[in-house]
DNA sequence: CAACAACTATTGACGTCAACAATTATTGCT
DNA sequence: AGCAATAATTGTTGACGTCAATAGTTGTTG
């Protein structure tokens, strides 16, 4: 066992810059089709790239995937205390701190009191965090795009539905 | 522009506790729409889920995923470069030191010398290597299975077709 | 063939960030 | 009133990505 390992898993390399780009994939070869033979491993980078690719057009709003998340979040639900962000995010609580102090310093979301619950702060999204919601929008759908460059509609369609049947019982 | 917004993207939470585990999702709760309406989030929600998931099972033996991407990248090619790992599993040279030291320290692999360039070190798998991978193969199936769940064979298979053609030209 | 540019592996420094533990303020229970 | 549980927050720790620098080696070119 070693001392050190076996503590984080899943970062992906920064946006600033292109980090050591892998060549180009080609699943015919042997080498790809051991890599990806496992749908699980497959999951996994696809994220990763997703998750680039996402951030980095957020990347000129200094916000990240996580500020989006939660923006994404308060929309649906208009108001939700941090707890309720953590446990639906899967978050630490911690986190969410410095996540709703970026956002409100950027005017997109404010911490409101509880009027039931003194210790709780209820976040709620500004029209300035809407509006940057929606004009955010386009261009995820642009990033969702060029992500599922090769498939045709109705594959995304049957994709984006297989995805979400895991996500049902499968997401945490 | 926050001062020290945008770096890194997607990291998953520590495999040792679970991270404040979100409530259980219904796709037919609005907020679960209005966050996973979009395929590309979606992804990276699911790539983060997996990769927790892979990790879980390989944090025993003090491994983690990237030590496994580059063990199962040498079953496929039995002896590569470091410079080749660098730039195909999209690592930097650095951390591909870090990684192969550990993989020696274990017995998984072993750095072999090119014999056609003295300075490039060739990283090949050892037979206890190859037989860790066997072993875990089977933990790695049985994770994606547990994530896989409510699928059937068919559905999987066509899941696995679909993210495969992702791949082949998204995959950097 | 000698000088030089390019390349491989490696180390070290720096900044960032996620996970965890501990702290403060508040609530609910009994 | 006392005490366990809870919400938000702070601080610490460890891992990681990035970048610069170095040593050894190769190939090229004048």
């Amino acid at each position: 066992m070693l001392e050190s390992a076996a503590r984080t898993e899943h970062r992906e390399p920064a946006i600033t810059r292109q980090n050591a780009t892998p060549k180009p994939i080609d699943a015919d070869e042997p080498w790809m089709r051991g890599l990806h033979a496992d749908t699980g491993y497959l999951l996994y980078r696809l994220g990763l790239r997703s998750g680039q690719l996402f951030n980095a057009c957020l990347q000129e709003s200094g916000l990240r995937l996580r500020h989006y998340a939660v923006l994404r979040y308060l929309a649906t639900t208009d108001g939700a205390p941090q707890r309720e962000l953590s446990t639906r995010l899967g978050y630490d609580p911690s986190a969410i701190v410095g996540l709703v102090d970026d956002l409100e310093k950027l005017g997109f979301a404010e911490r409101r009191p509880s009027p039931d619950d003194r210790r709780s702060r209820i976040v709620v999204l500004t029209e300035r965090g809407s509006g940057f919601l929606r004009d955010t929008d386009e261009a995820g759908l642009r990033v969702t795009g060029e992500l599922l460059g090769p498939l045709d509609p109705a594959e995304r369609e049957t994709l984006h539905a297989l995805l979400l049947r895991i996500a049902e019982d499968g997401l945490n």
